[in-house]
DNA sequence: TAGTAATTGTTAATTTAATAACAGTGCAAA
DNA sequence: TTTGCACTGTTATTAAATTAACAATTACTA
């Protein structure tokens, strides 16, 4: 089994975490440093240095004893697994806040992962740009998608709209599918999908804070309790 | 132990997930749908009917065999684990263009979590509101958040100034954190932290694209392989 | 009424992910 | 030169999450 295959098998959450490890290289390549610490990383990602070390084992990195890794060859290394060679480009539906939003987090970055287009209904989007990204018609999607062999497909319309846009999206052939809306979509298999659902992140928080919240006037309640009883003697 | 001592056990994946169905169901309820099987379910969210009884076991919830789950009741029950009964408040740090997308997420939205305020540095955006949610000064921060006893805060603001917001909520009393910039930031214990990078989500699906992408020409050159010997008999 | 199909609820098994344990190594200080 | 410390790399163990297996029940059909 060659390299590249033994990277098909890494774990989903390695792959995730390697994306967040470049990120964090690529800042302290910014500050001049040259080497990192199994353990700095961790700190950064709020995991621990052996999940670290285990990470750069399945990809086969070494590192230097007393000295840490070199980031330079991390971040190239990592770029050899995650990053496709020619490049894959990105369409944006949905031009309202979130897909602006998107853009401008992208934009001026580095890596082979380009937004080439956005589309929207709305007339008055229709033929500007943001951030240098043009905005097509909806209408012209499918053409606009072969046409420019866009593969990934980002929703962030309505979620009323979001079945309609997932199938379009499907029909001009796209690859992975990207859907930001509260509306899970259904994609043929071969289309890979990934769902992200903001109110469902924020309803967990919500969730461990009551958790907190409970815990606190319980150990309050107990102390008291205890306090009580205590001073029965 | 007590039904709230349980529910405090649950798995955070089922924490999710339950917010996922109860979303879903409401869907269902508004298409006047009474009843709903774990199979009806399972497809909208992607996973096995297995996953979904497993679930609802967890939470103590029973159907009615070929009837499937009660769905008002259902959702009831969801209400009741995850949501706080007095509810709670989130403000958003940021209003760019994720900072209102957020706010347009939520508005009109059900439940004990509501958008309280949010926060800009920005002197055109202070003062304003956006769909009913006023604009504060950051320089209130503290003020806003501890007089309206906001509890969560929404990270929205340009990566570089991550770090110094989330310090300025924890000083502020919060209780909860997501972080919605791709920089990860620190919090003291009893915070709870989530952190969301839509750079990795979109990486992640670039990624499996690209596995896809060898998978199917490794395969045609098999094929190529087998027809070339097949036509030496 | 007997048989069959569809569905839930639960325990068992499996898979995936994270953590712990520890050997190995090189540097620094005594 | 030796001892101890601070790292890495790897295997073993544990924990979390998912999936499989199957008993139990009900409605329907012949």
């Amino acid at each position: 089994m060659n390299a590249r295959d033994t990277f098909k098998q890494l774990p989903h959450k390695t792959i995730e975490r390697l994306s967040q490890y470049r990120r964090a290289l690529l800042i302290c390549l910014d500050n001049n440093k040259d080497h990192i610490f199994s353990h700095e990383i961790a700190k950064i990602q709020h995991i621990t240095p052996v999940q670290v070390r285990r990470d750069l084992m399945l990809i086969g990195y070494s590192g230097t004893l007393r000295k840490g890794y070199n980031i330079k060859e991390l971040i190239d290394l990592i770029a050899d697994i995650i990053d496709s060679e020619e490049g894959i480009k990105v369409a944006i539906v949905g031009m309202g806040n979130l897909g602006r939003a998107l853009i401008n987090y992208f934009s001026g970055k580095r890596h082979k992962l380009s937004i080439a287009a956005g589309f929207d209904v709305n007339p008055d989007k229709i033929g500007k740009t943001v951030n240098g990204i043009p905005c097509y018609d909806c209408k012209t999607m499918s053409q606009v998608i072969q046409e420019q062999n866009i593969e990934i497909g980002i929703i962030t319309v309505p979620d009323t709209q979001s079945t309609a846009i997932a199938k379009k999206l499907v029909e001009s052939g796209i690859k992975g599918i990207l859907n930001y809306t509260p509306k899970p979509v259904e994609v043929p298999d071969g289309v890979y999908l990934e769902e992200y659902d903001m109110i469902t992140t924020l309803e967990k928080v919500a969730f461990y804070v009551k958790m907190e919240n409970e815990r606190t006037v319980d150990v309050a309640v107990k102390r008291q309790g205890q306090g009580t009883a205590a001073s029965n003697f």
